[in-house]
Parts: C-alpha cells; structure tokens; sequence
RNA sequence: GGAGGGAUAGCGAAGUGGUCAAACGCGGCAGACUGUAAAUCUGUUCCUUCGGGUUCCAUGGUUCAAAUCCAUGUCCCUCCA
C-alpha cells in the first residue's frame, strides 16, 4: 500500500526533487537555492552524510550554509552503526510520508538510496541467514549461485554480491517502477574539470582539518564500516598505521574520488531518467536559473 | 678523458632471435548494480574502412625471421679520473 501524493492548493503541485551528479560538481549549493525558491525541505540521500561527525571528508553541510532550510537525515547515524540501503528507505519513505504536501528536494550522490527511496524496491523484513562462506572458492559460490537461481548473472569475481546471493530468500528481482514521481536534476561538467575540482578539494579538506577529524575516530579505535569504506577515512586510517606517507594517502584519496564520480555517472545514466546540466561554475546564479527555468517547463 | 649500465605503448616495468601489437601494474575510457553502494565487480586501452597497417631512441647491417644480434650516432644514469 503505496499513498499517492495529494495537491497542497489548487493551483500548485507538490514535487519531489533530486540534485544527483558526481561529487563535488556543487550539489548542496544547487539544494539550497533550489529550496528557497520552492520552500521546500532537503533530504539527504548521500551514504556517507548520513553519519554523524563525518563532517569535513563528506562534505557536509555547514549550519550556516543551511539558510534556515530543514535538512533531514544528515548527521544523525552513530558512526559505529552499519547504516544500509534498506534502513535509508524506511527513513527516507517516512519523511516522504509525513511531509506529503511539502516539496521535497533529495540532494545526494548515492544512486542507490535514492532509486531504493523513490522506487519500488523491495527488501526482505525477515530474518536472513548468514552462513560462513570463507571456505568457499568464487567458482564454488557461483555454482551455488546458478544451483539457486539459473538467471543469476553477478560476476564469479564479485564474491560479495554471490554471497549476498546466496543469504537472500527471494532472488527474483522485479523491474523497478518509480513510486514517488520525482524530477532527477542532474549537475555535471567536463571530466577535466571534474577531476581538477576533486583533486582541488580534496587539499582543500585537508586544510580544513580533515586529518585531526579522523584521527579522533583513529584514536578511539573505531574501525566501523563508514570509517573503513569511506573516501578520505580509509586512506587516512592506513597513514596512521603506517602503511602509506601522507602524500601516498592524499593522492589515494583524490584517486578514489575520481573512480567514485566516474561510477556515480554510470549509475545516474544508466539508472535514472537525470536531466543534465552543465554547471557555470563563473556565475552559478546561472545555473540556477537554468535549472528553475526546466522545472518550471515540466509543471 | 676512461669503464660500465640503460633507452620498450600515456606512465612505470617485463621481454634478450620466431609462439610479440609486446606480460604485469598504474593512469584513462566504458560498463554492471535490489540490505557493505564513498562499497563490490567487469570490459577496454598503437592505428584501422577489421582485410590489414605502422611500432620497442635513430640510422645502417647480419638473418628465411630482430624489441631481442652487430656497427655507428644521440640522450640518460653509475663508477674511475
């Protein structure tokens, strides 16, 4: 049972926006502006914004840039929990719920939350099992996988997803049908400058004070999911124990960055119905009027 | 001035007569994605009208056959003066 959005007015439709785009293109500027102008609220749909204290190496939003607009589910995830796809859909699916005559704006690069959120996907409430699996080769796990389900087309390399495979109840999966109409505003600009913009900021984190943000997690031993996968953390984590010079782990971490915005562009692509828009980075008001222009278009 | 070592695809680096358009790594490009997604995994990377064409510092030579052997030159590194 999926309710349908109601109209606030006559007049006017609500809408659900999404500014997706790689990161760093300028998302969170775009949010911001963009929910002024329809006083709307902004949900986060960023894996990694949704941990609390992870502020400098994501990116995050600062109280002061906020300009009185209600974020949700930023900074609110103990950075010890394992935060998943599926506990993002049940946050994001009650905001939607309770702000259903509110417009809504997704800022995020996380493709998957986002299509988890508006889309019709599905995840099992019960219980799965877990089975220990490390003694299995990956042609093993496949042939497990293929014994299970004929269809199944993951890769014999990629041994997490089999074995995810393998714990899931029902392998089935069903075409994904958007529940939530939403408008996917796509922020984008040329590779070259993309990886320049990147590498620039990721200097810029550090300047910033990126390297004491994660020694305190380093200090206190934390070595949890986000900490361990996060772009920024991970890398910093190996200076710490000595794996790496700082100068080997600021270039991994620009590195990483530029893999993760190429991947985020295959997903937005391939996943989504994203209108692009080439970012003015000299006159962003610019851009911003040209993304109110399309959406006022598609009213 | 003398003695050695080296120059290989965007970069690093293997290869020391045929099976070499040349391993591997990086970088680049492209792709997959339903509970770790900032994750995990895959493909591709001299040119091509897909027949083939042009490569391994340069030129000349040996050979049926050269990235591989020889000569000369150029540049780089180390050591002795």
């Amino acid at each position: 049972m999926l309710p349908k959005r109601h109209r606030k007015d006559e007049k006017e439709d609500i809408m659900i926006l999404a500014v997706v785009g790689p990161t760093g293109v300028g998302k969170t500027r775009m949010s911001v502006a963009l929910a002024k102008k329809y006083n709307a609220i902004i949900i986060n749909c960023d894996a990694m914004q949704v941990y609390k204290d992870l502020n400098i190496g994501t990116a995050k939003i600062k109280e002061s840039e906020k300009e009185g607009v209600p974020h949700y589910l930023f900074d609110f995830v103990d950075v010890k929990k394992n935060y998943t796809v599926a506990d993002y859909q049940r946050d994001a699916r009650a905001l939607l719920e309770k702000y259903k005559d509110r417009n809504i704006i997704f800022v995020g690069g996380t493709g998957l939350y986002l299509k988890a959120a508006l889309y019709d996907y599905r995840f099992s409430e019960e219980e799965e099992e877990k089975k220990d699996y490390s003694n299995f080769s990956n042609e093993e796990l496949y042939e497990l996988c293929l014994k299970k389900n004929p269809t199944c087309t993951i890769h014999p390399n990629n041994r997490k997803r089999l074995i995810r495979f393998l714990e899931k109840k029902d392998t089935e999966t069903v075409p994904a049908i958007p529940l939530y109409p939403a408008l996917f505003i796509g922020l984008t600009t040329n590779r070259e400058k993309l990886y320049q913009i990147i590498d620039d900021r990721v200097l810029k984190m550090m300047e910033e004070g990126l390297l004491k943000e994660v020694k305190t997690f380093y200090d206190k031993n934390i070595r949890s999911k986000a900490l361990m996968t996060g772009i920024g953390y991970k890398e910093l984590y190996e200076y710490f124990d000595g794996l790496c010079t700082l100068e080997n782990a600021i270039e991994n971490i620009q590195q990483k960055s530029r893999h993760y915005a190429k991947r985020q562009y295959t997903f937005f692509n391939h996943q989504l119905p994203v209108k692009w828009f080439d970012v003015i980075y000299e006159d962003f008001n610019k851009s911003i009027d040209e993304v109110i222009n399309y959406i006022e278009h598609q009213k």
